[in-house]
RNA sequence: GCCGCGUUGGUCAAUCGGCUAAGACGCAUCCCUUUCACGGAUGAAUGACGGGUUCGACUCCCGUACGCGGUACCA
């Protein structure tokens, strides 16, 4: 299945693609890094094989809740590790202090634990490449942006704010709306292309700056991404992104590169909005010398609003009823509080599987799988390209073939405690968990379960008076006088003994049991709703059976 | 504007040139169930548009339209 040792061969439109990864059964397995740079001149292309073990990352910053889409990137990230025996890491990508949230990396790793996708490496348990917050490695990125200057790939750039505010103004017009810190117009502003060593020097000393990837002309940077194929760029139509900012921190650009090499990544997958910028990180890595480590890409395909137009953002879901958050998330700043698919009721495993049939599937009609299912049979070749539309409703579906398919005692806690803070307390866990069997073909979320069986815990209350006064009279009162009699005498409280008691009265009172069924129903529970009345008769028990008929039966009247 | 990536029912989607175009969610009708559900059956509903290539195109190529993403000292 892996051959060793074969090289591909060189022409540059005969390249093969190592996309069949998936077929590899040792933990380590045969990757192909390769980056081919079309340039006007000299062809230059590097095509290698390595043997190294798989190792992929999810690198969120922490500037708030994990939405939906971050957490389908994990579970691919995660799926892909584990089929080939391969590492999961976490990396906190903190560079921007202004956007750096409290409790937002806890909040991650919590999430990441609910769904099941433990990193093996990260922030919070260390490992071999830590530390795994980029805050903290903030000296390795500066040593690199100055090799890339010294290699005259990146230069030193002193323009204030204000410069580049107004360097844009000048430029702009209605053919370059949004002129680009590029080639054209590099020359025209103060960094160390227009200025002499002496001044530079001196300027580093004296005021902020930052650096800059010289990003080259008229080259095309192509490379390969695993779902979409071979993607292409022209050099210049990317401006001079910052490297190093102001404050000496990295930007993403350059801490991706950095740190993927360092890390061993032999894979990134991430979000498509990544796309049109992974040539600065493909350039980055044939500066830096490093191309034949480059990790493979894939692009994910984007998660879009239900309706309307747009990637899913945190605003919709609260808006349309649904959360877009892994969990509740409360913004320590605002303390506004936007809700989770933990809290709304789902089960994890429904909501990895959802999140994993949106955008993928194997070919076949199945739809329900269980993470080692999932783990065998993703593979990333069969993501789709184009973004998919979230549906609260299909999700919702998912959930309730986990509520049916998982042990009750999987995730009877979580009702329990639902139930507690509904103000019903669990005594007996042996019948909870029998109610719970009862009903739980009615339930999609987990938060449905106090609503559909409250009345096994307390009585109601307020019975549907509306539905059985119409055809309530003196001779179905008299039947139900007697059968509290009847019932209170019974050998056994079995649903089926209750069931004949209550038919053979019925009988003896010549009325159709069918009539009398309602009424029963809104003795015990108050409404038109629930498992069959005599399940129910029999879970409540004798005693309070008869005590919810004599309640309703001074309602009736 | 420019650059890139997409486009099969309302939504998720199968299809790798042979299509009378799967399946699921949702919707509708019916059956089951003397409640509400579950379940079962049936039904309505799909290849953006225009050119090529081909015996044959949803599938390959080129345009157009539309959608999305990017165009920051944010990630």
């Amino acid at each position: 299945m892996c051959p060793n040792g074969s090289l591909g061969r060189g022409g540059m439109s005969f390249i093969p693609h190592i996309y069949a990864l998936h077929i590899c059964t040792s933990a380590l397995i045969r990757t192909s890094a390769h980056l081919h740079i079309l340039s006007a001149h000299p062809h230059i292309y590097y095509f290698c094989f390595m043997t190294k073990k798989v190792r992929v990352r999810f690198a969120p910053s922490p500037t708030g809740g994990l939405h939906l889409g971050g957490v389908r990137t994990v579970l691919f990230n995660y799926l892909f590790a584990k089929q080939h025996g391969g590492d999961f890491i976490l990396r906190i990508e903190d560079t921007d202090q202004n956007r750096f949230v409290a409790g937002a990396e806890q909040y991650i790793i919590d999430c990441l634990n609910w769904c099941g996708l433990n990193p093996d490496e990260g922030p919070h348990i260390g490992g071999p490449f830590a530390p795994y917050r980029q805050s903290e490695r903030k000296d390795t990125y500066r040593q690199h942006a100055e090799q890339l200057v010294h290699d005259g790939h990146a230069y030193y750039a002193f323009d204030t704010t204000g410069e580049l505010d107004a360097m844009r103004e000048k430029f702009k017009s209605e053919s370059d709306p949004q002129p680009q810190y590029n080639f054209f117009h590099r020359n025209q502003m103060r960094n160390s292309f227009t200025m002499g060593n002496d001044e530079v020097r001196q300027l580093l000393m004296e005021q902020p700056y930052v650096i800059r990837i010289k990003m080259p002309q008229e080259e095309q940077v192509s490379f390969t991404d695993m779902i979409r194929g071979e993607v292409s760029f022209s050099s210049n139509t990317i401006d001079d992104k910052v490297l190093l900012k102001a404050d000496g921190m990295p930007t993403y650009h350059l801490a991706v590169v950095v740190d993927d090499y360092l890390m061993k990544i032999t894979h990134a997958f991430r979000g498509e909005e990544w796309l049109p910028s992974s040539p600065v990180h493909i350039l980055l890595w044939k500066y830096l010398g490093w191309q034949t480590e480059m990790p493979q890409w894939a692009h994910l395909p984007l998660i879009l609003k239900p309706d309307g137009h747009g990637k899913l953002s945190k605003r919709d879901g609260d808006k349309l009823g649904f959360p877009v958050f892994a969990m509740d998330w409360k913004d320590p700043e605002s303390g506004e509080l936007i809700s989770g698919f933990k809290e709304k009721g789902f089960l994890p495993e429904a909501f990895v599987n959802m999140l994993a049939l949106l955008g993928w599937n194997d070919g076949s009609e199945q739809e329900i799988f269980n993470i080692s299912e999932l783990t065998e049979k993703f593979s990333i070749e069969r993501v789709h390209k184009g973004g998919a539309r979230f549906d609260f409703e299909k999700a919702k579906w998912f959930n309730h073939e986990w509520i049916k398919k998982q042990p009750v005692q999987d995730w009877q806690l979580t009702v329990k405690k639902d139930f507690e803070d509904k103000g019903i307390s669990i005594t007996d866990e042996l019948s909870f968990i029998k109610v719970l069997e009862l009903v739980k073909d009615r339930c999609t979320l987990l938060t449905d379960f106090h609503d559909q069986s409250w009345f096994f815990f307390k009585a109601p209350e307020t019975l549907d008076l509306a539905a059985i006064k119409p055809k309530w009279n003196e001779a179905k009162k008299q039947f139900f006088l007697e059968f509290e009699e009847v019932v209170g005498a019974l050998q056994d409280a079995e649903s089926a003994t209750i069931e004949s008691a209550f038919k053979d009265l019925a009988a003896a009172y010549n009325i159709k049991a069918g009539d009398l069924l309602l009424p029963f129903r809104i003795m015990l529970v108050g409404a038109k709703f629930g498992p069959p009345v005599f399940d129910i008769a029999a879970a409540i028990g004798v005693a309070q059976t008869i005590e919810r008929i004599n309640y309703a039966l001074n309602h009736f009247e």
